[in-house]
DNA sequence: AAGCCATCGTGTACGTTGTACACGCCATGT
DNA sequence: ACATGGCGTGTACAACGTACACGATGGCTT
């Protein structure tokens, strides 16, 4: 496995907009945001960047992968954190659920390539370094403290990866409100209502009373939170 | 989006061993496991089927998508659980999660690919049919037991996945044992370790205590279902 | 029992992808 | 001013997904 936090990273000529590193990684956001990662080629991000050719790009991120790594590096850059967690373990896992969603709403594909590559970019390090200095000083054992921010952002991760696909399917078809989705979606759904043997599913699709996704985030990280405090940091409020 | 759910399946020859989905599905299943998701190309299910081009699997799958969401749904049909939940909402949730972690355990590349498709196979639908049933009774609106039932699912995913990841970069050097895995990460590891921004990541690695991962995960499972019994089931036991 | 036809398996071919390799060119240090 | 190390480039190739048209072969009709 080829990481790309182990090759230097090239200086670039001076003057004039030339290659970097930085560079290369916005322009492939910008293209994951905009068409999926699927679209993010080799030989569009080196175009994107004004490059004729997509070997430029090698010298910088190694190969395709590299260019994963950056963007999904990137992406923990954007959770915005500060400096030292407050001292309330609680109210810090809560920020960083929150920011971390939000993040991942702006970058679909955030959970598809994490699955993908092993994050052991600077800013992850830096951002688990952070959860860990939030529940530091109750006495848990390291294995433990990471559990729980693995727990958590895997809550956000989740919760932000189900959010991801509806709007993908919605922007994949190209409407705009819940009655367009569930228009054209009517082959398929039509069936399962249909079906004897998923009736509560069937509830579920055509009872869809309107959620308010804020909240039902919020619903879900307290009932994590709930149940961590009451298990695991029950001693140390 | 193209569904293969949507597309009848071909009836295939009699006498001989002809194709079929489900010896699709299980040839590419086993290619997966085996050597990865990416190591799934039509031509080498082809061959692996004794079949000289790759051509032949549009007829029954539609596609590389085909094959991909045949996959997932085999991956839920690999989940067993009882003809009828208990009535004993915590117990059956638990069944389920951990039931869903076995199965994930032997399909690493679960997560990743089912972010890439959306879940409408009929083992999927059955899924969370069965899981709908599980908390129903207990007077919640559709929208919040479907919401449970993510939340639950989505650990198990999401904590298989963990796991998956570890031990896929475990086979992927070949190494055994814990040390040896952490000497072959030793020079991206003792980075980490050498700075002083992370003191806490570095507690964590160099103090890797031997966890059992199954007590872990049920510790987390039951955070989560205290949680969820606290605060939307509570009237409901 | 014989013939028709839908349906299945196949071969060929094309566009696109990631990337190995070798070559010019420029900025920089002496 | 000149040499040199590093950067951008062009060419090329193997492998991928899949569109299309073609033979073969079974099952149903008569």
């Amino acid at each position: 496995m080829e990481l790309v936090w182990d090759l230097p990273e090239p200086a670039g000529r001076s003057g004039g907009p030339t290659l970097s590193r930085e560079r290369i990684v916005r322009a492939a956001l910008e293209i994951a945001d905009a068409d999926g990662t699927a679209a993010v080629t080799m030989r569009r991000v080196a175009t994107a960047l004004g490059s004729s050719t997509p070997m430029s790009l090698y010298r910088y991120v190694g190969g395709k992968d590299g260019i994963h790594d950056l963007m999904l590096d990137a992406v923990y850059a954007e959770i915005d954190l500060p400096a030292e967690p407050s001292g309330d373990w609680r109210a810090d896992l809560t920020l960083l659920a929150r920011n971390g969603r939000r993040a991942l709403r702006r970058h679909r594909w955030f959970a598809a390539l994490s699955h993908h590559r092993p994050t052991f970019g600077p800013n992850a390090l830096r951002h688990n370094e952070w959860a860990l200095r939030a529940l530091d000083g109750h006495g848990l054992d390291p294995a433990t403290a990471m559990s729980i921010v693995g727990m958590v952002f895997g809550y956000a991760v989740s919760y932000a990866q189900g959010e991801a696909e509806e709007s993908r399917m919605r922007d994949s078809i190209g409407v705009r409100t819940d009655a367009e989705l569930r228009d054209s979606a009517r082959e398929y759904v039509d069936r399962i209502v249909a079906d004897p043997r998923y009736p509560l599913l069937s509830r579920w699709i055509t009872e869809a009373a309107p959620v308010d996704p804020d909240a039902q985030f919020a619903l879900g990280l307290d009932c994590l939170l709930d149940g961590i405090a009451g298990r695991v940091l029950a001693d140390a409020g």
